[in-house]
DNA sequence: CCCGGAACCTGAAGGC
DNA sequence: TGCCTTCAGGTTCCGG
């Protein structure tokens, strides 16, 4: 399930590989994972259309188009980029195919992936809130998002609208390492805690795009390697497994109707 | 405003 | 062994 440091390694892989490649046409298998425009419009505009760069906002993909038109990817819970030579394998929902020879395959078993196609990236990507990584996302900054909320902190980690790329899994990196219990009403954080989430946040993000990703069920990188980042997490994904730190049994809940491991010992 | 729940989907895992 | 149910989680939408 790609959050932000996934996306951010789908990126960095790809964008060597794409940039100054011109598309031939894009094949749609699954012609639902198209939001916009129409898939005939889709089709006639994105011919011939060279790609200048690539960039990442939140959970979002974006392949810059020398027209100005930006192709924008969304991967959902199961979608992943593959490069490739014909034969796409099994799943695959689109298929764009390069001037070079090259194919990029957009890999998704659950089919809740999308893509689209804009000139003006603002009308997708505008309700996002802050970037996690960039100087914007300053302890003040964390804190105000916090004020007068009685929603669980989790549920404000995982709002795209407050702190955009944070997913389920480094939300719950983030809270253990910093001694939070998921639970806890956004307000009642001290200042100290503030503080302990906030480094939390980056470094357990900073990790994952160190360690390209967190392969658990369907991620893979566009060259088919794994990800590492899943051998760092301490509490994501380790149910049955003694705290990493006190060695109390880690427990699973539901917090926001996402299941969420949490340490009952050390996160209050 | 804020929350809970359903819908979108399929494959994997668990129960009997 | 095999069928049936449940679960997984990112986002959007709908109802209370």
């Amino acid at each position: 399930m790609p959050e932000l440091p996934e996306v951010e390694t789908i990126k960095n892989d790809l964008e060597p590989n794409v940039t100054g490649c011109t598309i031939k046409s894009v094949t749609l298998l699954w012609e639902r994972m198209l939001l916009q425009p129409s898939k005939d419009e889709f089709e006639r505009v994105i011919k011939n259309q060279k790609i200048i760069g690539m960039d990442r906002r939140g959970k979002y993909l974006i392949f810059k188009l020398e027209s100005g038109y930006n192709l924008i990817m969304h991967m959902r819970m199961s979608g992943s980029l593959m490069l490739g030579k014909g034969n796409p394998p099994p799943h695959t929902r689109a298929v764009i195919h390069l001037d070079d020879g090259t194919e990029i395959h957009f890999n998704d078993p659950r089919k809740f992936g999308k893509m689209q196609l804009v000139k003006d990236c603002e009308c997708v990507l505008g309700k996002l809130g802050v970037e996690p990584l960039s100087d914007e996302f300053t302890v003040k900054a964390f804190a105000r998002l916090l004020d007068n909320r009685k929603t669980a902190i989790k549920g404000i980690l995982l709002n795209q609208c407050l702190i955009a790329g944070i997913g389920n899994m480094y939300a719950d990196e983030a809270l253990f390492a910093s001694k939070i219990h998921p639970e806890r009403p956004a307000a009642s954080l001290t200042e100290g805690e503030k503080i302990a989430l906030h480094k939390a946040i980056r470094d357990v993000l900073w990790s994952g795009i160190k360690n390209k990703g967190a392969s658990v069920s369907n991620y893979f990188r566009p060259d088919g390697d794994s990800g590492a980042a899943q051998k760092q997490f301490k509490v994501a994904h380790c149910k049955d497994k003694p705290c990493p730190v006190c060695r109390t049994p880690l427990q699973r809940i539901r917090v926001h109707q996402r299941g969420t491991y949490f340490c009952p010992n050390c996160q209050k």
